[in-house]
Parts: structure tokens; C-alpha cells; sequence
DNA sequence: CGAACTATAGGACGATCGTCCTAACCTGCC
DNA sequence: GGCAGGTTAGGACGATCGTCCTATAGTTCG
């Protein structure tokens, strides 16, 4: 099957792409990882590196996106949800063991002013959280500009919690972070 | 000058490593880029690229808590010092065009997992700038617990907010994290 | 059956990687 | 002046990189 092939393959970049980096995972690693044949690997991405970096990219940003909508759909309360959003990744990566934090923010610190397609694509990830985040909060009764900036917050807290978790090998700073956003985010309900 | 030709390699590769990543910057590039001789590259680290790496992050460090250790200086009141070390990330992330956030955070998600002295010396980093702003927050009166958790969340949404700013390429996502941490450290300090 | 297309197999290719080596150069001290 | 140490010069070395190619196997439809 063809389409096994190609989504193993996007889903082995995807791991390996966050555990090693972009520029240290090479075909030749990936395909024995995924089991997937050497020979197809530009047969199934004429576009090169780039095209898996930017698919692989995709992939781990729609997993995140989906696990907060899974959170919200869970949780009537926001706050709630992001507390929840927080655990699910803390999950992720005690499970990985403090392989897997984010599919997105190594390939982005490593390509976000050299390899445009794929700073674009990091950029995106990054904006379809912060927005879907955005609309939650204003759903929940907080002003626009408020909520934009939150949901903001939220994100950069939820990054730099997942760099300092698997950095330190503890999941502390996850739920420091998450204690603090949601202290802030019942703090901006209150006030509106 | 022999410490001159060492110090401009490390300052070349703390500067190469956070635009590019560790596994992306070659000796050879790197040479090029500090005008120093290629002949002593591992003269001068016996220790091979690791140990250039382990020195590069550990200048970055150094200078990350010596601009918070400024900052601390200048305002006397902890709140106003994180909201100006925050400004200084954003200026300087402004000034390199973007390409300058954080020095230490692409080399700790690369290697975290794969090279452990470099994992070591990133973790060393990010608990030298939490250390110091616990030593801060306690000083402004708060309990040491929740000074420490302060502390390590404003240290994750700097780093987070880095990240998104320099994927965005919009310093916004700093100033909202300030904003935001400013707020928490605030609450903290009239809790007490 | 056989033609047309997609996928796999396996490797060639030049470039670049990090490491290591030897010869030359410099500087300071006997 | 001569000699020892540290530094620079420049490249060799094998390994690995991403890309691309031809040949084979499998499938689909006439």
C-alpha cells in the first residue's frame, strides 16, 4: 500500500524530526526507523527534505490542534480545558520518555530564518493553536483583544514548559505553567 | 592572540548555533564566519564539536543572566525587572533581525535526548537564570515555593514567547508573555 | 494477454561532514 | 643565535549527507 508508505514515513519524520532535529535526521535513518523502503523516498517527496520537513510539520501541529479541541469538547470550562491541554502533553512526554515534546518547535528554531517553507509552516502551526485558543476564550465571554493576547500567552507558556521539561527531565515547569495560565485565564473571566 | 582566536569561535558558534542549530553548523562555515583559522579549530577544542557546543551555550547563558542581573539592578522592583529583561529579548531579537532569541534553546531541543553533555550544560543554563529569579522574587517577599514556581513559569514563557516571536517574526508574543507574568508576579507579591 | 502506471529496490554521484595529521610559523627564553 | 612551546596552514581521511537514476515488481484497465 502506497499511502502506508508515505504516512509512516511523515510519522517517523515527525518523531524523529522533534527528537534529533531537522538537520541531524537524514532518509537514510528515517526509512530503516519507519521500515519503508529507501528506494520511494523521493518517489513520495519529489519536493526533497523540505516537502517531509513541511508535511511531517502538518502532521504534529493537526495532533496537538486535535487534542485542545478534544480537551474543550471535554471541558465546559476553558480553563479547565487548557489545564487539560497541559496534562495531555506532560502525558506525551513522560510516556516518550521526555522524547516527544512539541513535533514543531525544534524544526522551527532550527529553520525559522534559513528554510522559509518550512518557517512558514512552523508559523502556522503556531497561529492555528493561538486562534482556535482565541476563539474558546471569546467564547467564554472575555474581549477580543484580550483573549488574543491570553490565548498568546498560553501557547508561549505551554512551548517553553515543554523546552524546560524535557531539558530538565521533569514535568514541573509543564505544571507550573499550567497552574499560573489558568489562574490568569479565571482571573480575565472574573473581570469580564 | 590564541585567546582571541578561541573567544571569537565561541562567540561565532553561540551566535551560528541559535540561528542555524548545532546538527546545521559545520566547523568549515563556522570558520569562515569568525575569520579565524581553520588549522585550530581543534586545537583549540581537543574536546571536538561538543565541547565548542558546551562552551557556546554556556557563553549564552552568562549573557542571558547577565542582562536579568542588570535588569534586577536597575529596577527595584522585581516586577519592573522582568518586564525590562523581557524588552532587552525583544531588542535583541529586533536587532539581529529575527535572528537572535534565545542561545541556548535550539541546542536543548536537539540534543536533549542524544548528546548528554550538551543536554547537561543546557539544563545548567535554564536553572542558573530560574535560580537567580527565585532568589529575586523570595527577596520581594514571597514564599520560596511559590517564588520558585514564579520563577520557572516566567522563565517558560520567555523562552516560549522567543520561540513564537521568532517563528512570527513580531515581537508581540513577548510583550503579551510580559505583560501576563507581570500580572502574576504582582498578585504574588500583594498575596503576600 | 499485454500496455500503462505506480511503487520498490538498490546504488551511483558529488558534496560536505567531523576528525586528525604533518609541516611551517611565531614568540619568548636560555 | 638556537631551541622549545604554542599556534596556524592546509589538507587527507572515511563516513555520511541529499539527490537522482535505472531496473524490477506489482497493479489496473483495455
Amino acid at each position: 500500500m502506497a499511502l502506508d508508505t508515505r504516512a509512516r514515513m511523515i510519522a517517523t519524520a515527525m518523531r524523529l524530526f522533534q527528537r534529533d532535529g531537522y538537520a541531524a535526521t537524514g532518509w537514510r535513518g528515517l526509512v530503516d526507523a519507519a521500515g519503508t523502503p529507501w528506494g520511494s523516498a523521493h518517489h513520495h517527496f519529489p519536493g526533497g527534505k523540505e516537502q517531509l520537513g513541511v508535511e511531517a510539520v502538518a502532521l504534529g501541529s493537526a495532533g496537538v490542534l486535535a487534542a485542545l479541541e478534544e480537551c474543550l469538547a471535554r471541558k465546559p470550562d476553558v480553563a479547565d480545558a487548557v489545564q487539560a491541554w497541559f496534562a495531555v502533553a506532560a502525558e506525551n512526554l513522560t510516556a516518550s520518555q521526555y522524547e516527544c515534546g512539541c513535533p514543531v518547535a525544534t524544526v522551527a528554531l532550527e529553520t525559522a530564518t534559513t528554510v522559509p517553507a518550512l518557517g512558514e509552516a512552523c508559523a502556522t502551526a503556531f497561529h492555528s493553536w493561538a486562534d482556535r485558543l482565541t476563539t474558546a476564550l471569546v467564547e467564554a465571554g472575555l474581549p477580543k483583544r484580550r483573549a488574543g493576547d491570553l490565548a498568546c500567552h498560553t501557547v508561549a507558556a505551554l512551548e517553553g514548559a515543554l523546552l524546560l521539561a524535557r531539558s530538565w527531565r521533569d514535568i514541573r515547569p509543564l505544571q507550573a505553567a499550567a497552574q499560573n495560565v489558568v489562574t490568569l485565564i479565571r482571573m480575565a473571566q472574573e473581570a469580564s
